[in-house]
RNA sequence: GGAGAGUUGGCAGAGUGGUUGAAUGCGGCGGUCUUGAAAACCGUUAAGGAUGCAAGUCCUUCCGGGGUUCGAAUCCCUGACUCUCCGCCA
């Protein structure tokens, strides 16, 4: 959520922001609510102010044994005017509340201005010794592989939950642990994070607190009978442990991660792009979350970048960091670096994480707030976190890359400790 | 699922309709004393909003929402959560 200050005080500069996020242009309607919000306060005041002081009368009045019929009177005029008066305030700030969290974030003076994922800007790519983009063998796709090897089930799946639930089997299974549990550990032994294990059933503040609400609502899944929401991602329940809280400005910056399942209703995207592993209503991902101060964030997002590329680094896969332009950015974000990881058989890069800045943009939906040991200041906190990383989409790069002309999959040495096998054939 | 009790400031805990934003204690911060520290003593210690250059002034907030009243932390309704007992159960 955007500040009305700060709107108020840069109206060309969020105007534009605006614009090159691809977003409606509803800075000139927030000021009039603005002004109308604040001259309604101006006025509501005055009667409260005159309230509270002839209340505070009232009982030495009677203590005195004055009659205080007229000023029940007049005061039962003063309670209406103020009723009718709050219930107008009520209204604009309503409204002014629901355009501001409709509202996208503004991107960080670093992003590139554009309007599409063409317009992004692949800042390094990394590729493992050896490498080359051509082979010599006929590629088999992560399904065909899957299908071969007796890991994934995808038909399985289909019949027991519905399209889009993959299910795991045999060395499948283990394969998918052990990424787990390897990516886990590098971050807590090399990276310096917290392990959280969340809750993956969530309630609506949750999600409204980190975005998903009441942007992505057709995208969430929800039970109905107890209001709680299947979590999209550990995002919301990771970054929602400090939801109205204060944290101390020497506890910064805190650094969790997490895994879980993901569950996304993919609403109206079936076809090309979700076969198989490329698009799924469950996936499991490990995350990253960080609570930084304002000046630190946008180095917090380096290294939140550079710790899940180490991973990729570790299983040698060739991925590439794009810089999302201003018009691909998610809602929340003000910066976003997306990794993704090569597909030989699709023939394409594929989308394996996202590491964003969210500034004060979700701290302030979330109200998550840092006191300052100098000046005893509060302020908002910076929250950032990046996948690290969603491995069913890591799970098609892993397979095809690692695959021998035999159609076998060699596990890649980091894994294999946590395997207990070497190849899966 | 059934019955009951509760939710007050960083924490503990008073307060049942009228200067209560809220006693008291603990904790935190500042000071006196001390070579330094402890103890003792004194002071201070919420967040948000409106207005103002500022100092300040004013408003809101005692779990959330609604109501009664001239006036609500206090009474009524409702929702969430916590605890205790019973039932059920990984």
């Amino acid at each position: 959520m955007l500040d009305v200050k700060f709107i108020r005080e840069n109206p060309e500069l969020v105007r534009q922001g605006l614009l090159n996020k691809n977003a409606k242009d509803v800075v000139d309607e927030i000021l009039q609510l603005d002004d109308k919000r604040r001259s309604l306060i101006a006025n509501v005041e005055e009667l409260k102010a005159k309230k509270n002081k002839v209340s505070a009368e009232i009982p030495k009045l009677k203590k005195a044994g004055q009659d205080t019929t007229a000023i029940f009177a007049e005061m039962k005029q003063v309670g209406d005017e103020i009723a009718k008066l709050d219930n107008e305030l009520k209204e604009v700030e309503e409204s002014l509340e629901n355009i501001l969290r409709n509202t996208p974030n503004i991107a960080h003076h670093s992003v590139p201005v554009g309007k599409s994922a063409e317009d992004n800007v692949e800042v390094r790519r990394w590729l493992p010794d050896g490498f080359s983009f051509e082979y010599d063998f006929k590629i088999l796709d992560h399904i065909e592989l899957g299908k071969k090897l007796h890991i994934l089930d995808f038909e399985r799946g289909t019949k027991i939950s519905g399209s889009g639930f993959p299910l795991y089997t045999g060395k499948g299974a283990t394969l998918e642990r052990a990424l787990i549990n390897f990516m886990l550990d590098t971050h807590l032994k090399n990276h310096g994070y917290t392990e959280i294990l969340p809750p993956v059933l969530v309630n609506r503040e949750s999600m409204k607190g980190t975005g998903q609400i009441p942007k992505m609502e057709e995208d969430m899944y929800f039970i109905e009978k107890d209001g709680l929401y299947p979590i999209p991602t550990a995002e919301v329940p990771i970054t929602n442990i400090h939801r109205d809280e204060i944290l101390s400005e020497k506890d910064l910056t805190i650094k969790y991660v997490g895994y879980s399942p993901c569950f996304r209703r993919e609403a109206g995207s079936y076809g090309k792009e979700s076969k198989g592993f490329l698009r799924v209503h469950q996936f499991n991902k490990v995350e990253m979350v960080k609570f930084s101060k304002p000046e630190n964030s946008y180095d917090e997002l380096e290294s939140m970048t550079n710790d899940a590329e180490n991973i990729l680094k570790a299983l040698n896969i060739p991925y590439r960091i794009l810089m999302l332009c201003t018009g691909d950015l998610s809602f929340s974000a003000a910066k976003c670096y997306d990794i993704e990881t090569w597909s030989p058989a699709e023939n394409k890069w594929l989308e394996a994480s996202s590491c964003s800045n969210f500034e004060t943009f979700q701290a302030r939906r979330a109200n998550i707030r840092f006191r300052r040991e100098d000046s005893k200041k509060v302020e908002f906190v910076h929250t950032l976190n990046g996948s690290g990383l969603a491995t069913s989409r890591l799970m098609v790069s892993l397979l095809e890359n690692n695959q021998t002309p035999e159609g076998k999959v060699i596990v890649p040495k980091v894994l294999q400790k946590y395997t207990g096998f070497e190849v899966i054939d």
